[in-house]
DNA sequence: GGTAGGATGGGCT
DNA sequence: GCCCATCCTACCC
């Protein structure tokens, strides 16, 4: 880990795009939320329609809403009794898609993440998980439906991006449509959340 | 190095 | 009542 400068937000648009490529594309952007941030090193696609696996395959719910909603928003959902993940809605208004954010590389505030993680004994333990990078960050269902171009949770470019190569492999921990190649890591990142594959 | 089992509560059938 | 887009601890090589 190094020094690394912020770039620009990203724009809308950035999210109007089909849910697999906005996944693949968010590798090596930067999600920051208060005085604490983490570059994205894995991703899965929840493209919605036919892909039993995405919540928002049975509809529109009060849980769902913001999924159906317009690009560039925050979709946080509370699993198993305990943890919360963070989701980017993508596609257009109407249409259901996001992407799950499974790891970061901690950037800023490394501090401030280690006191909310004191059961990380290790930096590669500490945001290398959808539960363990929210808890990191302080991100909670507080922040459903943030806009993700504005205010106190946003994803930006990285200043000088660095040259990268990308896994592709089926997503974690689900069963329905286990087999379908939507996950997406940074080949070779060690903060890569600890899942074999 | 590895893994089995438990914690814990909301969402939906 | 069952199913989770998970994580941690204890325990075993």
């Amino acid at each position: 880990m190094s020094v690394v400068r912020f770039g620009p937000i990203l724009k809308r648009s950035f999210y109007d795009r089909e849910t697999s490529e906005v996944a693949r594309e968010l590798l090596g952007k930067v999600v920051v939320h208060g005085p604490t941030a983490g570059m994205i090193v894995e991703t899965e696609a929840y493209p919605g329609g036919d892909d039993l696996a995405s919540h928002s395959a049975r509809g529109l719910t009060e849980r769902t809403r913001v999924i159906f909603g317009p690009p560039g928003h925050a979709y946080v959902y509370f699993i198993y009794g305990m943890y919360e993940c963070l989701n980017v809605v993508v596609g257009a208004a109407g249409t259901p898609g996001c992407v799950l954010v499974r790891a970061l590389e901690p950037v800023w505030g490394i501090e401030t993440m280690r006191r909310r993680r004191p059961a990380a004994r290790r930096l590669q333990d500490l945001t290398a998980g959808p539960g363990k990078l929210t808890l990191a960050l302080g991100i909670t269902r507080a922040q459903y439906g943030a806009d993700l171009t504005r205010g106190s949770l946003v994803l930006r470019e990285l200043a000088e991006p660095r040259a990268i190569e990308v896994d592709v492999t089926p997503r974690i921990g689900i069963s329905q449509c286990a087999e379908r190649p939507l996950r997406f890591a940074i080949r070779g990142n060690r903060f890569v959340s600890p899942a074999k594959f």
